[in-house]
DNA sequence: TGTATTTCTGCGCAATAACGCAGATAATAT
DNA sequence: ATATTATCTGCGTTATTGCGCAGAAATACA
């Protein structure tokens, strides 16, 4: 059960659970993607996303340069309810909408 | 979404999500049989439920010198969610299941 | 090689959190 | 009033956490 409370204290931090949110509702993101996303710093973005992998919420994949943050596949039973309860009782939250949109905006932008 | 995040933080710390836990599967309970269920000092118990308590996840309500808490009712989807979510995926979990039984036993003993 | 881009990390600081002990508070009963 | 049981709280200590800055890796490409 440590495990368990570890995944709930990793999410138990606005930046950290805006993040879980994103992925749990966009699916694969890249770290710039995110930290425009949150108007958050990089090196803020990525100490929290390696929080957010130690406790087995996240798996990251590298293309070049970037890299590639997903919800982690789950292992137990506890994990796959716990990715259909972010997925559901987060998307409707107006932060993580307004999070989402922004991300999206900055995607199309050209630079 | 900072009341969601305090949620989580404060169920991401072993003794409280045991207490959660409980007070999920079992409803109201006391201190004292909280207590002994995870073999916990009074004290300790007592303040990790006021944690509970801030973060509107429990509910006190006192009987002479007993203090019954039991899960809050959900005020918002999100709590709805988190709710069932709490009773569904813990309920299964070895520890759970073991202060459970400590604490039934306790329950039915002769003083 | 050198340069640009993205991402990560070492460090120091300030704030927070968990703990145990001892004592306080609240309710009940004698 | 005193005693008893249950619960909570103030305090000091130690451990953990989040932050920003600066610079380091890793990758791509001229």
């Amino acid at each position: 059960m440590e495990q368990q409370a570890l995944q709930f204290k990793a999410l138990g931090d606005l930046t950290r659970l805006r993040l879980a949110a994103l992925l749990a509702v966009n699916g694969e993101t890249c770290v710039c993607h995110l930290a425009r996303a949150l108007g958050e710093p990089d090196y803020k973005i990525s100490r929290h996303l390696t929080v957010l992998r130690s406790a087995g919420l996240v798996e990251a994949r590298r293309q070049g340069t970037w890299m590639h943050y997903r919800l982690s596949s789950a292992q137990s039973d506890f994990d796959q309810r716990l990715r259909e309860f972010l997925r559901e009782a987060l998307e409707g939250l107006p932060v993580v909408r307004e999070d989402l949109e922004r991300m999206l905006a900055k995607c199309c932008e050209v630079k």
